[in-house]
DNA sequence: ATGTCTGTTTCCTA
DNA sequence: GTAGGAAACAGACA
């Protein structure tokens, strides 16, 4: 499920686990560990303070610190992906709800990782386990690691978005995607901007015009800042996602039925109408509302 | 049983 | 750099 909005919302329930210390650490997979034998990362990890998480694009990052000391520049890191099916459920010591971020489709809750902290316990969920739980040694790793994406998606301005886009070709979809244009953008993100900017996924970057750039770049703002305050990329009806499920289903903008292909090795959904592959017509329909 | 699909990333070859 | 495929993994589905 993760894309940029998801992770933001992981983020946010560790809010309240911010200064705990890590009382235990279960790995119940080691599988999910990279880099780093189960051994040494419970022994890393626990004892140490929870700081504040933060992300970028997909990747969240929990910084630790040592009881009773400032933060440092050595300072150890956890780093989470959450690949296609992983999540991050926090509770207070209670048994976590069924359901939930990170839950196979049989209910089963898949927690790879079980942090318990004074206060709370925090549970790192993935059943495909695509992707894992990293530690890393200082702020040079972390930057190390995050060294090729491109600014995060839900915060870079239109200026360095245009900078981003600018002497690099190929088509519009695979690109976004791609994490070095933007960090954060999933498959279900960029239909879902792509759709609402009324820009056909094979578009060229090079073709844009100068408009049609900051279609794409509103589109993009409006979607994830959307996506952010509901925790994922929400299926509403005035939504591309709503409808991706029903092969050929009418576009919620005018009606047209919706195109299905494979684009950049991944599912699409296009308005055939809205999305012109070559950009010229369909620039009446206007966008409702989120 | 077998093949295909999946909201991701990385690694490999043209 | 760009494009395309495969692999990592664990299912669901036809």
């Amino acid at each position: 499920m993760p894309e940029l909005p998801d992770v933001e919302g992981y983020r946010q329930t560790l809010l309240p686990v911010i200064g705990a210390r890590v009382v235990r650490v279960e790995v119940l997979d080691a599988g999910v560990l990279r880099g780093v034998s189960a051994e040494v990362f419970c022994r890393e990890v626990t004892g140490e303070i929870l700081a504040s998480p933060w992300r970028h694009g997909k990747w969240l990052m929990v910084p630790l610190r040592s009881p009773g000391r400032r933060h440092r520049r050595t300072d150890p890191s956890l780093v989470f992906h959450f690949g296609m099916t992983g999540g991050m459920v926090v509770t207070r010591g209670e048994p976590p709800p069924p359901g939930g971020a990170g839950v196979g489709m049989a209910g089963k809750t898949y927690d790879r990782i079980v942090f318990t902290v004074s206060g709370g316990v925090v549970h790192y969920r993935d059943m495909r386990k695509l992707q894992g739980v990293r530690l890393l040694g200082g702020d040079r790793d972390v930057a190390a690691l995050l060294g090729d994406l491109g600014p995060d998606a839900g915060s870079i301005s239109s200026g360095d978005f245009a900078a981003q886009l600018q002497g690099r070709r190929g088509q519009l979809k695979p690109a976004l995607m791609g994490q070095r244009v933007v960090a954060g953008l999933g498959n279900l993100l960029v239909d879902e901007i792509l759709w609402r900017a009324r820009l056909h996924p094979s578009r060229q970057i090079a073709g844009l015009t100068g408009v049609e750039r900051g279609r794409l770049y509103r589109a993009m703002r409006t979607v994830v800042g959307q996506s952010i305050k509901r925790g994922r990329v929400p299926d509403l009806p005035s939504w591309l996602t709503g409808h991706r499920a029903v092969e050929g289903a009418p576009c919620p903008r005018c009606g047209t039925p919706l195109q299905r292909g494979r684009i950049g090795g991944r599912t699409t959904i296009w308005c055939p109408r809205d999305q012109p592959r070559d950009g010229s017509a369909a620039e009446a329909t206007k966008v409702s509302g989120p």
